[in-house]
RNA sequence: GGGAGAGUGUCCCGAGUGGCAAAGGGGGCGGACUGUAAAUCCGCUGGCUUACGCCUUCGUAGGUUCGAGUCCUACCUCUCCCA
C-alpha cells in the first residue's frame, strides 16, 4: 500500500497519519539513510492537552519508535501571541503566570508517549520562550522580518479567513506565523531539526518555516501534516457533555477517558485503532472485521489500549472492569467517578436538585428539574419523579455511597467524608 | 471626510419591526428503538421558584412610551458605495 522506503513514513502512511508531506521522496530518502530530528509545537493555552493533540503526539511516538529523534516544543513564547489559525476571534491574552502553570501541567503528558533524555530515550523537550522572549525587536525585524512578504502573508488561510469573515486580526496575531517559522529555524540550528509536523491547519505556518530556513540558513526543511479527524457522522471529534476530552487525569479520569473511546461510532473503529493505539496492523484488521454487536469487543479493545497508553495499563484495566460491572452487571462499582461531601451535610439531607448540581451532573437546579421531567434521573438506580426528593444518609448503600445517574451513561458516586 | 447597511437567546447560524423569554435550524443533553454504535422518531436546551410569579437577556449608553429587540439620540465595531 505504501510506496515509502523509510520505516517512519511507512508506518505513518499505513496507519493513516499523513495528510500532506512536502517533498516526500527526499524526506523518505533522508529518513531511510539516517536518524532525523522532527518537532511538533504545542500551545500552552490550557492546563492540559486534549484529544485534538493526541494525533500529532502519536506521530512523534512513531517517529521515535522508528529510530528517530522527537522534539516536543512547548509554546511558552508563542502562546503569549496567540495562533490565529482556524479561529474566528482573537484569543484572550494569557498572563505569563498562567502560561507557565499550563506548561508545567502539560509536560507530564509527553512522558507517556515519548522517552526523554535521562530516561533512556533521546526525545527533547524545548520551550520557545527560551529564544523568543530574548528577541530584540529591531534586530528581529532586520534578520527575520525582511524575509517575509506581507503580500504573501495576507494570502495565507489563517489570515484570509479572518479578513473574509470580517473578523479583526490584530498585528500581534499577525506575527504568529513569523515566530513559528523562526522556531523551526532555531530548532534546526540548535538540534539539527529538519521536519515539523502538526495538524492540517498548520500547513501554512510550517511552510513558512521551510522558506525561512532556506533563506536564512540555506537549509532543506520538511513539512508533514496529519488529517483533521472527524467522526464517521461528520462531527468534530472530542466534544462531550462536559466539553473537551482532556488528557490529564485530574481533568478527566481514566474511566471517563475509557468511556469516551468506548462510545466510538462503528465506522471509526478501525481508523481510531490505527491512529490511537499501537496494536499491530493485522490485529487491527481482525478487530475491524467484526460485524454488528461484535464490534463492541473491538471498541473495548480500543478503549483499553488508548487508555493504557495515556494512563497506564493498570488504570486502563480498572476502567474496563468498572465499565463491565456498571454496564454489563448493573452493579455499582466503587471505582466510578465520585464527589466527596461532608457526612454532616448528607445526614442533614440534600435536595436532589442540589445533589446533582454538586455532583457536577448539571449546571443548575432547573437543568435537573428538566432532566427529571425527561425521566432521566436516578438515585441508586431508582427513577426519581419528584424534584423535592431529599437525599439523606438513608440513601447510603451498603458500600457507603450514593449513586447518582443522569441518563444511562453518566454516573457519579457521592461519598461522605 | 460624505452616503447606505449590519451587529439577536455568551456554542454556532438565523427570523423578528411596539406586548417577546423572543420563530426556525445546527450542535448539545435526555427518552424510545438498539449493540454503552449509527440512522430514525419524540422531549428539553436563560436564572430563581412547589406554584402564582420574580429576575436577567437582542453591540454600548441614554431617551420616547403604560410597555422597546422593534421608535429616537449619541457612541463603538464591521461591510459596501462616493471622495
Amino acid at each position: 500500500m505504501s510506496a515509502y522506503k523509510s520505516d517512519f513514513l511507512n508506518v505513518l502512511a499505513e496507519r493513516g497519519f499523513i495528510h500532506q508531506v512536502s517533498e516526500p521522496e527526499t524526506l523518505d530518502q533522508l529518513a531511510k539513510s539516517q536518524p532525523i530530528t522532527a518537532y511538533i509545537g504545542y500551545d500552552c493555552t490550557a492546563p492540559s492537552l486534549h484529544i485534538g493533540h493526541l494525533l500529532p503526539t502519536m506521530m512523534l511516538h512513531w517517529l521515535q519508535q522508528t529510530g528517530h529523534r522527537p522534539i516536543a516544543l512547548m509554546g511558552g513564547g508563542t502562546t503569549r501571541v496567540g495562533d490565529p489559525s482556524g479561529k474566528d476571534e482573537t484569543r484572550r491574552v494569557l498572563t505569563e503566570d498562567v502560561i507557565n502553570e499550563n506548561l508545567k501541567s502539560i509536560r507530564q503528558t509527553f512522558s507517556k508517549f515519548l522517552k526523554f533524555e535521562g530516561a533512556g530515550g533521546n526525545a527533547i523537550m524545548a520551550n520557545n520562550a527560551e529564544w523568543l522572549n530574548a528577541l530584540n525587536y529591531i534586530d528581529f525585524l532586520r534578520d527575520v522580518g525582511r524575509h517575509f512578504s506581507v503580500n504573501r502573508m495576507l494570502s495565507f488561510d489563517s489570515v484570509k479567513l479572518r479578513i473574509d469573515r470580517q473578523q479583526e486580526l490584530s498585528f500581534l496575531e499577525f506575527n504568529y506565523m513569523i515566530l513559528q517559522a523562526y522556531d523551526f529555524v532555531e530548532l534546526h540550528k540548535r538540534h539539527g531539526c529538519v521536519l515539523q509536523m502538526g495538524g492540517s491547519d498548520q500547513w501554512g505556518n510550517i511552510v513558512n518555516g521551510i522558506d525561512l530556513g532556506r533563506r536564512m540558513e540555506n537549509a532543506q526543511l520538511f513539512a508533514l501534516t496529519a488529517p483533521l479527524i472527524t467522526t464517521a457522522s461528520g462531527a468534530k471529534m472530542g466534544k462531550t457533555a462536559a466539553g473537551a476530552v482532556w488528557l490529564n487525569a485530574d481533568l478527566m479520569s481514566p474511566y471517563q477517558y475509557w468511556q469516551f473511546w468506548r462510545n466510538t461510532e462503528d465506522g471509526d473503529v478501525t481508523r481510531f485503532l490505527k491512529l490511537f493505539t499501537v496494536l499491530p496492523l493485522d490485529e487491527i484488521v481482525r478487530l475491524g472485521a467484526l460485524q454488528g454487536s461484535e464490534l463492541n469487543e473491538a471498541k473495548k479493545v480500543l478503549a483499553t489500549e488508548a487508555t493504557a497508553l495515556m494512563h497506564g495499563r493498570e488504570a486502563a484495566d480498572q476502567a474496563a472492569e468498572t465499565a463491565r460491572r456498571t454496564f454489563e452487571q448493573g452493579e455499582t462499582s466503587l471505582a466510578l467517578p465520585s464527589v466527596s461531601l461532608p457526612r454532616a451535610e448528607i445526614e442533614a439531607g440534600i435536595g436532589v436538585l442540589a445533589a446533582f448540581v454538586k455532583a457536577g451532573l448539571a449546571k443548575s437546579n432547573g437543568e435537573v428539574r428538566r432532566a427529571i421531567a425527561n425521566n432521566a434521573i436516578q438515585v441508586n438506580d431508582v427513577r426519581i419523579a419528584d424534584d423535592k426528593r431529599i437525599v439523606t444518609a438513608q440513601d447510603l448503600t451498603a458500600d457507603g455511597v450514593i449513586k447518582l445517574s443522569l441518563g444511562k451513561k453518566q454516573h457519579i458516586l457521592i461519598k461522605p467524608e
